[in-house]
DNA sequence: TCGTTTTCTGACCGTATGGTCAAGGTTGAG
DNA sequence: CTCAACCTTGACCATACGGTCAGAAAACGA
């Protein structure tokens, strides 16, 4: 009658389940850690029984690698703001804003990515040592290119990118710290606009890039 | 005879076993987190059978209070290379060598702080709202003065403060992404230096602290 | 309506964990 | 040597965890 517009029930049913358990699943291992985690939290936080979740996700491990995998490609995306950039001060710029996005909007996220690395990458190395490292030999490569141009200070370009990894994930790793320190609220936008701000202004200044009024 | 000029074998014993329990709880808890670490494991490593370990302290929780205690002692040490500095050159630059000298020689102890934010603070709540807040308020105070003396440009300290843990602190936390980015080995003694390096010029230039001289 | 596929879930199981305990060993002062 | 304080440890316990499973329920296609 109404027909079959819609991708039916099934599929629609399993698509939001496996959504709800995801996202449950992100913020109980981001804060309780993989060991910490249990299947019965992430159950009672996705508001399903615990035997439903082994039946989209057979074991814990693998719901966490699909957990993390998302988490990559959201990084990933991330990236594309530095490429076809004339200079630094888009290129980099751009990026900085792209990952400060993405700590305030999935600090979960990347607290499990944080989490998953200091425990020496169990289940991501294959990530690490592949995807992770072309696209940092790319992006290597445009910072080379932007030094040999002259648009900015010839600064060791790894040693930069794991500074801006370093500072822009900070506010979402360091979050709880950060918010004791502002006195026990999270960032308002106005905050989290200056912080960004900061970030681009020092790191651009830094590599000999921004804009050159001295200061103020 | 020979007298008691040593503090007796008995608390010496003491002292050692509890430096064995917290070396190896240290390199357990970074490497498995607080949920993923066992008594069993960190028993195995000190090489002590495990009630031994619960002899010494009572609980997990509290082996695992000890330890985070002793990091955030070493933390607040480095601090000391801030006071007391002329200009923000020595000062935030000597604050940068300490801090990426604990990066390098206190690897663990770093990830289960980091940890231990990451997931709430569950156990040093207050030490952040007491000796952290206060030390913070203080350098800003530093910091302000440096700016309002001309020394520097007008960035806002807490963020900059931020920059400097943040920068710092991923050498030791993201070290086995860093290492696998590096091939695969540790950073050597002239890749801690240049990293050291790095991070100082970017940053103090990025301040409009750093050596007047434009580049190279 | 009927039969098939998919989804759901309470009850259950083996294991590993944090913690306890009692008995025995070691140390050192008097 | 004696005794009390301190240290060591194998065996044990209750609990909580990841994972299983059988069968009920719901969702389709015909």
């Amino acid at each position: 009658m109404s027909g079959n517009q819609r991708p039916g029930k099934r599929s629609e049913t399993r698509r939001e389940n496996e959504r709800l358990i995801l996202e449950a699943a992100e913020k109980v291992f981001a804060e309780a850690g993989y060991g910490g985690a249990t299947m019965q939290l992430i159950a009672d936080m996705a508001g399903l029984p615990k035997a439903n979740l082994h039946y989209y996700f057979t074991t814990k491990e693998e719901l966490y690698r699909t957990v993390v995998a998302r988490i990559f490609e959201i990084w990933l995306h991330a990236a594309e703001s530095f490429d076809n950039a004339p200079s630094p001060v888009e290129g980099i710029g751009a990026y900085i804003d792209a990952k400060m996005e993405i700590s305030r909007r999935h600090p979960f996220g990347s607290k499990v990515w944080a989490s998953e690395v200091m425990h020496g990458a169990p289940v991501i190395q294959d990530y690490l040592e592949t995807t992770l490292r072309d696209w940092t030999d790319g992006r290597i490569g445009a910072i080379q290119r932007w030094i040999d141009a002259g648009l900015m200070d010839p600064v060791d370009p790894r040693h930069l990118l794991y500074m801006l990894w370093a500072t822009t994930q900070h506010y979402a790793d360091f979050g709880h710290q950060i918010e004791t320190l502002n006195g026990g609220a999270a960032l308002d936008a106005a905050q989290w606009a200056a912080a960004t701000d900061n970030v681009k202004r020092i790191i651009l200044r830094g590599i000999g890039a921004g804009d050159t009024r001295p200061d103020f």
